[in-house]
Parts: C-alpha cells; structure tokens; sequence
DNA sequence: TAGATTGTTAATCGATTAACAATC
DNA sequence: TAGATTGTTAATCGATTAACAATC
C-alpha cells in the first residue's frame, strides 16, 4: 500500500498538468513532458506511476486521455466525494465559500457550527447547528470532514466527528489532533507554514540579486 | 545551514507547547514531557535542540523561560514580522482577518486587491490597488508575502513581490510557483491537501472499529 | 552514590535519484 | 535499424530512530 502523502500530491499534479496539455492540443505525453510541468525529474514520474502500476509505451509515452482517466480513478474523481466543514469562523466560511472544489469533484453539502444566529438552511451551503452533526454523517454516510473549529474545541470535534462515521479530516485548528490508525488527519496549520517561511527568510544569506532591493 | 522544514515546524510546536505548559506552572520541562506534548518522541525533541545548539541540563532538563527565549529568537518571533496579503477572494480575505497570526509576532500590515471596488483605506487593515504593491514593498521593506490570488495570475503576482524585494512567499493559489534559489516559496494548495485525505480514506482498508460505522 | 536525563554517534528506514536493460 | 523512451533495479541521500556514554 502507498502511504506516501508527498506521491499522492504529486499524482494530483500531474492530474492538473495534464488537463492543461490537452487543452493545449496534446495527445500523447512523454515523462519528460509531465516532468517540466509539475517541476520534478522525468524518473520521479516514470517511478511514481509504476508505484500505481500505470504503465506507457516505450518509445510512444503515455495517451492523454487514458492517463487521464488512469489518475482519475486512483485518486476518487471518477465520483463526487461528499465533504462536511465544521466551524464558520474566517476560514471555515471561506472554504465553504471556496470555488476550487468543484472542478476536483469535491463537494461541500453542509457546514455546522455552534453558534445558532450563523445558522441558516437557506444558504447555498446549508449551515447547520453542530448538534445534527453526528446524525447528518450517518444519514448521508459521510466520510471525510474538515474541522475550522476554535483549538480549544478541535480535539472534541474531531472525536464526535469520527465516533459518527468520518474516516478522514483535513484540520485547520493549530493543533495536532490525534487519533486511532485507522483515521487519516492531514493537518494544515496556517501559523506554522508562514512561520517556516519567517524562518528561511531571516536565516537565508543575503544574495547577490537580494542584496541591493 | 537547517533547510529542514519539518524541523522548523516542530521547533514551532514545541515552543507552542512551552507556552500551554508554563500556563500549567511548569518551572522546568524534561524532553519527555514537550515530546508527548507534541507528539513526538524525546530522542526527536533533543535531537532537533541539538541541531540548534539547545542545550539542557542533565538530569534537570530544560528551563522553561530560558527555552521559550531561545526558540523565539531562533523562529524570529523576538520581533514582529510584517506580511502582505495579495487578493481578497474567500483565502486571501479570510486570512487577512485571521487572529491566529497576531500572538505569533505576525502582523498583516496591508492587504492588495485588483478589483477597486474592494479597495478601502479605512479598514482595520488598509486594502490598497494591487498597483501601488511595490512601492509598499519598498517603502516598508517588506520581506513576506502571501498570494491568494487566482492560478492565472500567481506567478505574475510573484515575480512582481519579488522584484520588489519579497523574499518569502506562502502561496495558496493552486499552482506550483518557480522562482530562483534566493526566494523561499511554500506552496499550500487547500485541493491537494483534501485529496490526499480522500485518497487514503478510499484506499484505507476498513477495520473492525470502523466497519460498522 | 544511584538513577535519570541529556546529547551525540551509529544504525535504520524510506524516499529520491541514477543507471541501464528492454523495446517500440 | 538506430534512437528515444519506458520501467525497474541499484545507489544515494537525508531524516528519523536507536543506542549509549557522559554527567548532573
């Protein structure tokens, strides 16, 4: 089994890369090809699709079209994957907000939160009360959910969340969430991703061509 | 040099855990306690110091003041670090609002937008004419940048922060930016992030605690 | 002192990169 | 065929983990 989230990702990209080519009028690709336009070496490629047991012609690359499909597939996007956000705080509601989903077959069906005046069924996404959370997962069967609660509220979220049926959590509270194996947390943490940036910045040897701006 | 961001990230961490445990009145902290605290183990937690030059004292551990002085300085937090935001879609606006960057020494000092509609000199943080960004840039010598601007024009929106003298960038926009050595680019695309979760829920194999959920 | 904890060195592990045989 | 490209195997690299001497 792959467990490697950076291939997963990569996957992704070459996914997108290859919708871009073949709006560009290309048929086949090469490794090379694919290469270039995700920023990696052709081998990562040619190696990241044996991983998958994606396989091309010697000599004649790789259709467009079937490894298109191909990807697809490995990746859940040959169905719509139905999503929950917990927390309508500033990047709860702009994740529900958030165009880019769609195009990837993700789909937000409801958002829950705490406090009942942000609270509205009207809305395009519907905003429920975090209490009909749990049934709303077992009814709908809904399998990955991403948490923008306060920190202090995450962990609990998260258990309720699991103990209803997700099986996947993208967190954005800043802190780690733990829990059994066999649930995936992908947690991003906002703070700490431009504090890794802060800490190239300052640390980086002045260039050159950064000197004089 | 360090070029390990992972390592940075638990640097961040530890310090965040510093701070809830000298909340709880700890005096002195072993690695044992910040390597459960965070999630990791204690060889982790004192390797990680030692690539820093952190030291403790055997059999006493570590100072908790002393330690939280030293991660500050080392993460850049002994200062407060001014950051731009460019776009005001649904990230761009919501990060801008965000309160988490605050008590990080992270302080957004102006926000860009190209649609002058949105622009506005009275709000809490000013939303200046994507125009007048380098001038800013220059002017304020501001060295971290974050884009939230659509793919089509995040590359654009890089090359200009950084001819201006941006030497960070956190980019949400969902593609890959290039730019030469001398410039930090952290890449966070929310899409990829959520398909990996979705990937490994359809893939994970379903166990006996989650089967009949 | 005895016991606990640090800090460093060595071993392991996994991912990436390189090399190259297979073959279209 | 000759040349180009794939796909796999081996080598490298870097990060994590384990082991353990030093010492408070």
């Amino acid at each position: 089994m792959i467990t490697n989230k950076n291939c997963i990702i990569r996957l992704s990209r070459y996914k997108n890369s290859l919708h871009r080519l073949k709006t560009l009028g290309f048929v086949k690709v090469f490794s090379d090809n694919l290469a270039d336009a995700v920023g990696v070496t052709s081998e990562q490629v040619r190696k990241d699709f044996s991983l998958f047991g994606i396989t091309g012609n010697k000599r004649g690359g790789y259709t467009v079209d079937a490894l298109t499909e191909k990807l697809n597939t490995i990746l859940g996007k040959d169905r719509v994957q139905n999503v929950i956000v917990v927390g309508l705080g500033n990047i709860g509601t702009a994740l529900t907000k958030y165009r880019g989903f769609e195009k990837e077959c993700i789909k937000i069906t409801a958002a829950f939160e705490a406090d009942a005046a942000k609270c509205s069924r009207k809305t395009a996404v519907p905003i429920l009360p975090v209490e009909e959370m749990p049934e709303y997962i077992r009814k709908n069967s809904i399998k990955i959910g991403i948490i923008a609660v306060p920190d202090v509220a995450a962990q609990q979220t998260a258990d309720i969340m699991i103990g209803a049926g997700i099986r996947g959590i993208l967190n954005f509270a800043p802190i780690s969430l733990r829990c059994s194996e066999d649930v995936v947390i992908n947690n991003v943490n906002l703070e700490l991703e431009l504090e890794s940036v802060i800490y190239f910045v300052n640390t980086m040897p002045v260039t050159e061509s950064t000197a004089s701006k």
